[in-house]
DNA sequence: TGGGGTTAT
DNA sequence: ATAACCC
């Protein structure tokens, strides 16, 4: 058996994947969800807000919120005020800086692929389902798709224990057979508890969704465009004629979401390692001098700085991004990106500030190159982004060295990182 | 409506 | 560079 998982950032789920050696034919996958993330990290920084109601701020907005509050019918991004209405014992706490929610969520990772390690023989779990079976079905011992996904249950609890044992954090685990259902199977039971799908009640949980816009995957856009065809349940996808929906979404989107509406799901668990792009950004009722959009870039810049020198990675291409005003559109964001100079990329790791200025100059021109400083404007949000990461080339271009380090004669495929995986075998 | 992040085109 | 998705 072997296992792989995807890494964690804040927010972002864990999976863990369980194949049978040398076949790929099912799957068992483990989704792992954290309940109200920064809510819990506040609670730890700050156990008096245990047993509270608390509120995490951005801006104007309670983005989440613990259990004592979802009680008292608080609800994630909830503005503050309609919150304090509800609930006006809410206590609330600042989230705007992520520092925090990185390190614990850079803690959750570090123990996951710890926990990857092969499990041994004098360590086989018993074939008992740990959690929730999901409708109640009852387990048929002899049915090994069903003795597979008790042994992901099992892997599932052993998770979620280390996590609170080590970490402190609870949250919730859905066992199944592919992503999609593993999500989905996740959140029948909140909070912190787990729940496993058997094949039989594939259907009953997918149709359990009242809206195609509960299906991951399907967002906002999508969901608007499958209901201007008239689509708005699971059942309405399901039966809609596959080759008008490719003519009217194309085809990779049409014959993707049309499965997952069957509950099919052939999509890999993707390790995703250390992250391919570190950003800072900070949104505001009004920018509209490029004095004060400089001072505004800077401050995104100094603590960009500081994240990258930790990762000890370069960047090599920098990225600007504004929200400008208006009254309407959902979505509007530019960017403007180029190529970092290479006499910056060598400072960057130094920890002197030799790097802001020369940098600070590189993302001015990119800012009046989408705005016209001589035209009134209107910005709401400024976004400054490092990306393009590259392992610290050591090694000396041109010498048998380079040739003979692996990182450095891969770095010109950025996409393609190689994983080696760790097996076991285990009987069923 | 926030402050991130990823992938596909 | 944009658009869509995720939390």
């Amino acid at each position: 058996m072997e296992r792989a998982r995807a890494g964690a950032l804040a927010g972002s789920p864990v999976h863990d994947q369980v194949v049978p050696a040398g076949s790929s034919s099912s799957r068992v996958i483990v989704h792992v969800d954290l309940d109200c993330f920064y809510a819990q990290v506040e609670m730890i920084s700050n156990p008096e807000l245990k047993g509270k109601p608390l509120g995490v701020q951005q801006k104007s907005l309670v983005v989440t919120c613990n259990y004592e509050a979802r009680e008292l019918g608080v609800k994630k991004l909830m503005s503050v005020r309609d919150a304090k209405e509800k609930c006006p014992q809410l206590v609330l706490v600042n989230g705007e800086d992520l520092t925090r929610y990185r390190e614990i969520s850079y803690k959750v990772t570090e123990m996951v692929e710890k926990r990857l390690q092969p499990l041994q023989s004098d360590e086989l779990p018993a074939l008992t389902v740990s959690g929730h079976v999901y409708n109640d079905q009852s387990i048929n011992l002899h049915d090994i798709l069903h003795r597979r996904l008790l042994v992901g249950s099992q892997m599932a609890a052993e998770m979620r224990e280390a996590m609170h044992d080590r970490l402190g954090l609870t949250g919730c685990a859905g066992v199944a057979s592919n992503k999609l259902l593993a999500k989905l199977v996740s959140g029948v039971f909140k909070p912190n508890q787990q729940t496993v799908l058997l094949p039989e009640s594939s259907q009953d949980l997918i149709l359990s969704l009242k809206h195609i816009k509960e299906m991951p995957g399907i967002g906002y856009k999508t969901a608007k465009r499958l209901e201007a065809l008239g689509i708005s349940s699971v059942p309405d996808l399901q039966t809609f004629p596959s080759k008008i929906l490719e003519k009217e979404l194309g085809i990779s989107v049409a014959q993707r979401i049309q499965k997952l509406s069957f509950g099919e799901d052939n999509s890999p668990v993707t390790p995703s390692g250390l992250p391919q792009s570190f950003s800072e950004e900070d949104s505001f009722k009004k920018c509209s001098s490029e004095a004060e959009a400089k001072s505004k870039i800077e401050e995104l810049l100094a603590s960009l700085l500081n994240r990258v020198r930790q990762d000890g990675r370069k960047p090599h291409t920098v990225r600007l991004t504004i929200r400008r005003y208006s009254s309407e559109k959902h979505y509007n964001r530019e960017s403007r990106q180029c190529p970092i100079p290479p006499h910056m990329i060598q400072k960057l790791g130094a920890g002197s500030y030799d790097a802001m200025t020369p940098m600070v100059d590189t993302i001015m021109k990119l800012f009046r190159n989408m705005v016209n400083v001589k035209m009134p404007f209107h910005l709401t949000l400024l976004n400054v982004c490092f990306c393009n990461l590259k392992a610290v080339n050591t090694a000396k271009k041109g010498t048998i060295d380079y040739y003979l380090t692996p990182s450095l004669s891969t770095m010109s495929h950025p996409g393609k990182r190689s994983f080696k995986m760790k097996e076991t075998h285990m009987e069923d």
